[in-house]
DNA sequence: AAAAATAGTAATAATATAATTACTATATTG
DNA sequence: CAATATAGTAATTATATTATTACTATTTTT
């Protein structure tokens, strides 16, 4: 039960907006330029080229160039060229990409599910019911 | 009705985390932090010491010294003397460092508000019931 | 097929952010 | 009251981010 609210806490986040910083405290690792990439290329799930990357960021691609080939150096996402535009290349993220942006979700997660014995069984089952609809219909919209 | 599901839909979002980035597209006229110091500001709703923004953001206090004094030169907060401990300083926001924040909330208010015209008259009314449920526990959460 | 647009790279300079150390003034603790 | 802790400032250095210009290879448009 606590583990269905969490999940779809979880999965609020991103139907309002797709990056954030808070989630890098303490992150000593990565900057934070690294960090915005690794995070959005994780939300997005799925290869991107790195104009995708560049628009939805809101950065120049010329920095995304460098960006991305020192991730890639660091072993975070691998490079491909795309064979339906040779001059694009489709970048996405390594095992280790993925676990670097998963540890810090299950931080949240778990701070999350601490807070809900807060609750009572009746609040809970709201909450899950809220959240759910909440995410639900949030998705509409952005469709 | 839209206005009250988009108003729950703006409170949502502070409820899940304090500060973020997206909201800062476009904007050229402060730097990634001195934006990040005037949003944690703006959220918080009340006269904050150095210290209490350095912890909530995450940033030693002596960036935040400068960041603190280059957004008071430009008008957009004022530093006022604590008067129950003289060591710190209370700053808060002026009328021009609100509004800065104001506008950006505006345009995600403006496009929350046109979304919705892609919900039913009953989807609404789940989404508007939905959000208010979950703003009201997540707040409890906190607590 | 030529012209224009697009995806990405490279290199440089300007500005912003981060990390370190040291300092003053006031508060708190023992 | 002395020792220690805290809030803030200042200055310096290292690193990161941003902005600009120019370039290659491909794709799209005319």
């Amino acid at each position: 039960m606590n583990e269905d609210i969490a999940k779809e806490y979880i999965a609020l986040i991103p139907n309002l907006f797709g990056s954030f910083s808070e989630l890098n405290k303490g992150s000593v690792e990565l900057s934070h330029m690294q960090n915005h990439v690794i995070e959005f290329m994780y939300m997005q799930q799925r290869a991107l080229n790195l104009k995708d990357i560049s628009m939805g960021l809101d950065i120049a691609k010329q920095q995304l160039s460098n960006i991305i080939s020192d991730l890639e150096a660091e072993g975070y996402l691998v490079k491909v060229s795309d064979p339906k535009d040779k001059r694009a290349v489709l970048v996405s993220l390594t095992t280790r990409g993925t676990e670097i942006v998963g540890e810090k979700w299950a931080k949240i997660y778990q701070r999350f599910s601490d807070n809900l014995t807060k609750l009572s069984e009746e609040e809970k089952l709201d909450l899950n019911f809220a959240l759910h609809k909440v995410n639900f219909l949030l998705k509409k919209l952005e469709e």
